[in-house]
This record gives structure tokens, C-alpha cells and sequence, in this order.
DNA sequence: CAGGTGGAGTTCCGTAAGGGAACTCCAATC
DNA sequence: GATTGGAGTTCCCTTACGGAACTCCACCTG
């Protein structure tokens, strides 16, 4: 597919969608995520096939967003998340938000969210983090940063 | 490549891939975001190629995530973002929070983002619906909901 | 009014990526 | 010495992407 290299480009979400944006990728951080992170686990989970999980998570250990350790004296690894993958999760926690809303339909919500501070069934919400009020899709003005491309 | 339908697992996340999971799907979206809306416009603007913008535009489409509206009295269409597609740019934005902390490197981040409501440049912070403290994958524990998979 | 223009796709071909099943490797255990 | 089980590899087949050329059609333009 010589699929387009998403990562050259002067693009925080381009750049992003280069570490988590192949198929699959998601759903494997969230199956770390909730403790799924062994290599026949994720495949009998996701019903991946083997070769694309082999690929998925070698580029997913390069990026830094997991990393591959042993848990045995024999030859058995495991994949947990680094910081860096850590924080992807509020990416999978936002995306939940949208799923719940728009396409959960009728049966309502898969999994529930209990916020450890508060002990509340919650979801997220996004928020400026210089003033604290509300922040969507038309509360920004875009300016060019220093990254910039020319 | 017969690519395995997410849209029927019992997880927001993977339903919410189904929708703008494919490759240059967020990209799309970003463009119709910042103004860019047309078809010729697009694929200059993103490379991508026309067979693939066009399956990508009717699936964003037939999702009710963008609206095809005409613009002119000739056949000439633009994109535009329907309410359930505007707050998928939630999730765009928290992309740039990651990508500008973990990826933008020496440069800097490409874009900054000025909060209407206070007038400083910000990003996003994820807190909890219900009692506003931060909310991240560490301050939550996972309950099975009600559309919950038997 | 014949020819050109520009937006919005379609069509077609070559290549690369995903699916899936079978196969390998290797340390422990029976 | 044979078996098990985790962790990948290999191979073939099919589907999807990239890219360029082609179509369609409502207007301009001379």
C-alpha cells in the first residue's frame, strides 16, 4: 500500500496518527490498558491476526508507547504501557466519551468509568488548562506555532 | 485486505474507529475543521489519493459525521461538519495535546491554540464530568455497563 | 454556439498490507 | 525422549491504497 508517511508532516495529529493511527493499534493499547498484555491474550482478545499483532506491537515498542518485558525465566514477555503510551489513554478515554454518545445506542454504554476522587460513575470532559472553562471545537482561535512549517 | 468490522464489537473505541479509525479519516476531519472543504482542495491539501478521499468523504458521510451541501448553482459540493462531527474534534485536539508534548521535538508544536474564553494560549486538560478534577488513566476504575457484551 | 475551464468525482493498474492457517523455536515439564 | 505452551514466522490469497488518466457537466469566452 505504500501507505503515505503521516510522520514527516508539520501535523500534531499527523504525527500522532504515525505512533497509534494503523488498524488495531488503539485497541491494543486498550487491551494493555485494562491488563490484557500477552501475545496469545491480545490475539484470542482481538481476534488479530498474528502477523499484523507481531508488526503492531514492534512499532508500538519503538515508538516508546509500550514496552516488552519478561515475566518468567523462560523466554515469555509481556507489554505494558510507558508514560508516554499512559497518556494515550486519555485519547481512548475521549473516544469513549464520543462512542458512548453518539453510537452506544439503545443498550446503553459497554463499560463505565468510576473516578477514583469523587467515587462517581463519570466520563471526561475537556477543559482549558489555562482558565479551567470549557474547551471544544469553537472555543480556539488557530495560530501558526513555532513548528510551523515554512 | 478485508479488514475486520469493528463497528460490531461491544467498545466505544472500536466503534468510534469504524467511523474515522481509516487512514486520513482524522486528517479529513482536521482540514474540514480549519476550512479546508472541497474536494480539489483537500486532496492538495492532505496527497491523498482522489479514489481514497472520495470512499473516505461518502463513509464520513454516510456516518453523519460531515454533510455534503452544495455551494453554488453548478455541481460544486462542500464538507461541512454536522454537530456529532464537531465534537469529534474533542478528540483531535487531545491528538495535539499528546502529539505536541511527546512528538513536536526542538521545533516546537505547529499550531497554538488561543481559548476564546480567556484569550491565552492553551491546550486541553482532561477532568471528570461530574466533580471537575483531573480524570486520566490512572483515576479511574472500569465497570461493566449496561450494553456490556454477555 | 463550438471550444475551453474547473470542480468533482471514476476507472484502471501495480504494489503493499491485512487475514488466516500452518510452521518454527525453545525452555520447562511429564 | 516426547509433550506442552507461549511467542512469534512464514506463506499464500485477497483486499485496499497510490497515482495517473479519464469522464461528466454546468458554466465562460470568443
Amino acid at each position: 500500500m505504500q501507505r503515505t508517511n503521516f510522520g514527516e508532516m508539520a501535523c500534531s495529529i499527523a504525527r500522532t496518527l504515525d505512533v497509534i493511527g494503523e488498524p488495531w493499534s488503539p485497541l491494543i493499547l486498550r487491551d494493555v490498558w485494562v491488563g490484557v498484555s500477552r501475545f496469545d491474550q491480545l490475539q484470542a482478545d482481538l481476534g488479530i491476526s498474528r502477523k499484523v499483532l507481531t508488526e503492531r506491537l514492534n512499532h508500538l515498542v519503538d515508538q516508546g508507547v509500550l514496552e516488552r518485558r519478561p515475566y518468567d525465566k523462560r523466554p515469555r514477555y509481556e507489554y505494558r504501557l510507558t508514560e508516554k503510551g499512559a497518556e494515550l489513554v486519555d485519547l481512548l478515554m475521549v473516544m469513549v466519551g464520543w462512542g458512548d454518545k453518539w453510537l452506544a445506542g439503545e443498550a446503553g454504554p459497554p463499560v463505565l468509568y468510576r473516578h477514583h476522587a469523587c467515587g462517581e460513575i463519570s466520563g471526561v470532559d475537556l477543559r482549558c488548562a489555562h482558565c479551567g472553562e470549557p474547551m471544544h471545537a469553537g472555543d480556539v482561535d488557530l495560530l501558526p506555532g513555532p513548528g510551523a512549517a515554512v
